[in-house]
RNA sequence: GGGUGAAUAGCGAAGUGGCCAAACGCGGCUGACUGUAAAUCAGCUCUUAAUUGUUCGGUGGUUCGAAUCCAUCUUCACCCA
């Protein structure tokens, strides 16, 4: 297996960001990337075929919802997550540590780990640091994170801070727990709090991880304190390792926390939004469930260069939603993940070109929505 | 020709004397969605600016009050000849 690590092949002149190739076991792959989200080992309504036509890199499945099924032994005895889900690019899985807000009303968090109670039979689901470690190296992703607390907001800083620290001390149960040559990222939380961010980020960094990551923002906070939680946290990270800004999926998060040298993406918005009927398109989001467009027969967004856009229009996509066909979710899908994964394609050019802001300020200029990202 | 049953908002369907402008579902129109308990969720959907006006097949009654009771007509469904 190869060693995994992140080739920087050019910082940007006139901002923080870079391009780079990150080399895997399963291959190497350009960043900044966009990750598509698989939870349960499937990008919702997708062939793995149809993701990698989007030119997927990395694709993202949960440790928490594939422990509860279908366990993660089973994955293992089939031959891991990539044989099991027939994905033969990198795969990255989450600790569940998302869970421990997402789920909140059904845990509780003690110094040694979260118990979960599941949502199926009731049953009780203990995930220390040090077991969300073990079943993601039965799942046998290529990247697997440390478990964490994704803190909601706003919360008292008197929390973060006993929460960030938490944390830290998990990352560091994770880290001397962990076996294999899997690469496992550090989670930055710190919360809104500079200083916070900060000693989150200098203590992982001593930690000396392969990667890391920033959680605990795009989770309802203005936008303006996301972007201050991902300056904060990105300065004080190492320079040559990846950084994988947690849970972010809108034009514009993307483009700034590429600007400040973020270099991995993964968010469930493209593909939720695209089974609910919202396409993200250049010029703004569209709602093709909306009666204008029953007899609109131009492709959803002129400059997409993606399957549905190529052979489909916004009219046949407003049927497709109408009457529930299951293909509608898939075109839609295929649209939004293309759209993502084009956007920062373009961006790579432009950082290689040392024109990253006069791209970013480009596509905000051309985008019209009143209702913004 | 005889009998029985039914007619309620765009559709289906509750309601059988006042709490009914009328449940609920579908359809229609809009929104939301950011490390996925999400093919989900929320709002509006007779008419008004309105506590406004007009409704429950038609007409005429009974009653303080009718979608609900009575009479009659119309249409539909089923059954008998």
């Amino acid at each position: 297996m190869d060693k995994f690590y992140l080739e920087i092949l050019h910082k940007d002149e006139n901002s923080n960001a870079r391009v780079g190739i990150l080399h895997t076991p399963h291959g190497d792959v350009e960043t900044p990337m966009f990750m598509p989200v698989g939870t349960n080992a499937t990008v919702k309504t997708l062939t793995p075929e149809q993701v990698k036509a989007c030119n997927s890199g990395v694709v993202l499945a949960n440790t928490y919802h594939l422990h509860l099924r279908p366990g993660e032994e089973i994955v293992k005895e089939a031959g891991g997550l990539h044989k099991f889900m027939n994905y033969d690019g990198p795969i990255l899985t989450d600790s569940g540590g998302f869970q421990v807000f997402s789920l909140a009303s059904r845990r509780k968090i003690t110094e040694d780990g979260v118990e979960f109670r599941n949502e199926l039979d009731g049953g009780k689901e203990f995930f220390s640091p040090e077991i969300a470690i073990k079943i993601q190296e039965d799942l046998g992703a290529d990247i697997i994170m440390s478990f964490d607390e994704c803190i909601p907001y706003p919360a008292k800083k008197e929390y973060v801070l006993k929460s960030t620290e938490r944390t830290l001390r998990w990352a560091k149960r994770g880290l001397e727990a962990h076996k294999t040559d899997q690469a496992l990222f550090g989670i930055v939380q710190g919360g809104e709090f500079t200083d916070l961010r900060e000693y989150a980020a200098k203590e992982l960094a001593k930690m000396d991880f392969p990667g890391y990551s920033i959680g605990g923002t795009s989770i309802g906070e203005p936008k303006e304190v996301c972007y201050k939680m991902i300056q904060d946290a990105v300065r004080y990270l190492p320079f040559d390792k990846p950084r994988y800004l947690m849970g972010v999926g809108s034009i514009d998060y993307i483009l700034e926390g590429i600007e400040n040298g973020i270099d991995m993406f993964d968010c469930v918005l493209p593909t939720r939004l695209a089974r609910h009927g919202t396409l993200m398109t250049s010029k703004g989001r569209i709602n093709i469930q909306r009666a204008e467009f029953k007899k609109d027969f131009h492709p959803l967004d002129d400059e997409c260069d993606c399957y549905t856009c190529k052979h489909y229009s916004r009219a046949y996509l407003h049927h497709l939603y109408k009457v529930h066909e299951d293909l509608g979710k898939t075109l839609n899908s295929i649209h939004n993940i293309r759209f993502l994964i084009s956007l920062v394609e373009k961006a790579r050019e432009a950082i290689k070109e040392n024109k990253f802001k006069e791209f970013k300020e480009e596509v905000y200029k051309k985008y019209n929505d009143p209702r913004g990202f």
